[in-house]
DNA sequence: GAATCGCCTCAAACCGCTTTGAACATGTCG
DNA sequence: CGACATGTTCAAAGCGGTTTGAGGCGATTC
């Protein structure tokens, strides 16, 4: 069933179909209204194809992972990610578009993705801490959103991200008013962006509260509980082993409890730990008492303002650059407690 | 840049363009090249929809993915899922649409997918037992793959699962010839295609030692970390608590050994653990040693396959539906050991 | 030298929709 | 009664590609 067919089929132009369609108001009331049941009824939708080709909008957003082959992990945050971000788009007629794309070719990537013409606009996933991707994208004239943001670029652009840096601030100073002078940090990838902030957070704490950093106490590589595990197991076999751990996942935290159990010590009796939570759905983080004390963001919700940035930046260009800047919250869970005299 | 352009910049007509760029014979090999370099130089890539609208195929392929507001979980497992497929679409030249969708309207939305025309085929994710989804897709005439499979379906569909119940039938077993009598089972929601038929396998390695299935064993829900928390700990405060458990997955097995601990008992000396494993990038089972014993089978690999045989289904539309059945490897970890005699 | 054959290339139609500019009733007013 | 709004409908021209059927041209054959 094409508008042609549709048209054919209710005595009436192509013209007045589609104007009756899509709200015009130069339609008859009762025109529209048989319009509008025959469509119904015959249940004809246009295509989008044609429609994009004849409005030049492609109503829909394009999501960029990157996954290189050698950090192939797909975030576990992207879902939740996406599940929010798609409450947005359908609620304004989107659709969405996934490309995982190596971060070699990635240029060239966006590019097509430009010429080919299928989406009105990006959401850009995982930046580094000097992300070249953004500046190339300022240039491409699509409209994009970062989720979280690069360090060093002079230029403005659209981005929603936790307040990371302060967040892990907060957790390190809460861990030093507890007692703890020697806090393992178990971070992720630090040329990333997210995590090069948390780190400078960790450092300023340290700092402020006049505590050496000790190398051997900060790790950082993919967050996956092996991961986790290995890291706090060779930073608890130290001479001088933490008494607290600070976690930039929730997946690493479980393998740090782990590696925790296993030196045969007890959380948080002889080791604290806070670990951020991205509130993901299906790694709650204990629905009434936290297990984890944590720094708390939902990722879900920042997929809902990342997708009502950018669809409010496709419907009015001229808008300039927006920014979103989430505070996680610290919540109080079972895994934190006062520094243990014995390992100070 | 469009062909139009291209063309009048070589001089040429958009046929001989056109010919050039998609391979086709008539050309002269020089003209060919030219053509070539100059798209390649003028980085012209060709419409997606103008195309789409020509050739009358989308050139991309639909994920469905339903995310009621009960459950609103997206299922962890979706991202290596994606990432399979991806690669497989990549190498096709196909782009990936995503739908996330709540159940009630789904008919509604996959009758409007194809009337939109935006994707060649789908992939359908969790299925339930009886899903409706799959009779209507076969009457709707647009290709899919079922990423699991519902039990009770007369009409031939492709799809793509791993042998549920075969793998925890073999699970099972090995915890009853370790001399393991009382089994808790910590399954999925039930009514979902997959945790069916693991409770089959379960239900049939019992039966088939003569061991009697006991309701205050079996637990079903969404498989979070604390439901399997949760579950476990009931069950390990019944007056005979089980001395081992099967779960259906790594993340709530996570929550069975906090539970295990929390109980003041070690895995795997007081309770054995098997859960079934993903092959998650992001929650490897342990590198080398896995930390579980496990039914694995990698959802990414389920992802390739199930891509694959959807594009093969577009490019020969008369082929009968295919199936691919993925046998789980049963994987020796640290978590199961014999029954401890004292639990008996 | 004309006819034939391949090889290339072209103009034009078409895919399904939106949108412009014009046309056609109908009613109102001078 | 003609001029002029007003409200409603239409034919046709794009949007950017693919594809059909026809034509141009040099080489080969008779």
């Amino acid at each position: 069933m094409n508008l042609k067919q549709l048209a054919a089929h209710l005595n009436l132009s192509q013209t007045t179909v589609s104007r009756a369609l899509n709200g015009y108001p130069e339609v008859n009331k009762d025109t529209r209204t048989r319009v509008l049941e025959a469509a119904q009824a015959l249940n004809y939708a246009p295509n989008a194809r044609a429609k994009g080709l004849a409005t030049g909008r492609a109503m829909a957003i394009g999501h960029v992972i990157p996954s290189s082959k050698q950090h192939e992990m797909v975030n576990p945050v992207f879902g939740d990610f996406v599940a929010g971000a798609s409450e947005e788009y359908v609620k304004a007629g989107y659709d969405m578009t996934l490309s995982l794309t190596d971060d070699r070719d990635e240029e060239e990537n966006y590019r097509r993705l430009k010429a080919k013409g299928n989406v009105d606009g990006l959401i850009v996933h995982g930046p580094k801490m000097a992300d070249a991707r953004i500046p190339f994208l300022i240039g491409l004239g699509l409209p994009f959103v970062v989720h979280g943001r690069a360090s060093d670029l002079a230029q403005p652009y659209s981005w929603v991200d936790v307040n990371n840096t302060r967040a892990f601030r907060r957790a390190t100073e809460f861990l030093i008013d507890l007692g703890h002078q020697r806090i393992g940090l178990i971070n992720g990838l630090e040329f990333m962006d997210f995590a090069h902030r948390r780190r400078m957070g960790y450092d300023a704490a340290l700092a402020a509260r006049g505590l050496a950093p000790d190398p051997r106490l900060m790790a950082s590589d993919e967050m996956t509980e092996p991961y986790g595990f290995a890291a706090a197991s060779r930073m608890l076999a130290l001479e001088q082993p933490p008494s607290a751990f600070l976690v930039s996942s929730l997946i690493s935290a479980i393998g740090v409890r782990r590696a925790i159990h296993a030196a045969g010590l007890e959380m948080p009796r002889d080791v604290s730990v806070i670990t951020h939570d991205d509130d993901l759905s299906y790694l709650r983080n204990g629905p009434d008492v936290p297990v984890f004390t944590a720094t708390r963001s939902s990722v879900r919700e920042a997929g809902r303002i990342a997708a009502a940035l950018l669809l409010r930046h496709i419907a009015e260009p001229g808008r300039p650059a927006e920014q979103h800047l989430l505070e996680a919250q610290l919540i109080l869970g079972a895994s934190t407690g006062p520094a243990p005299l014995s390992r100070i």
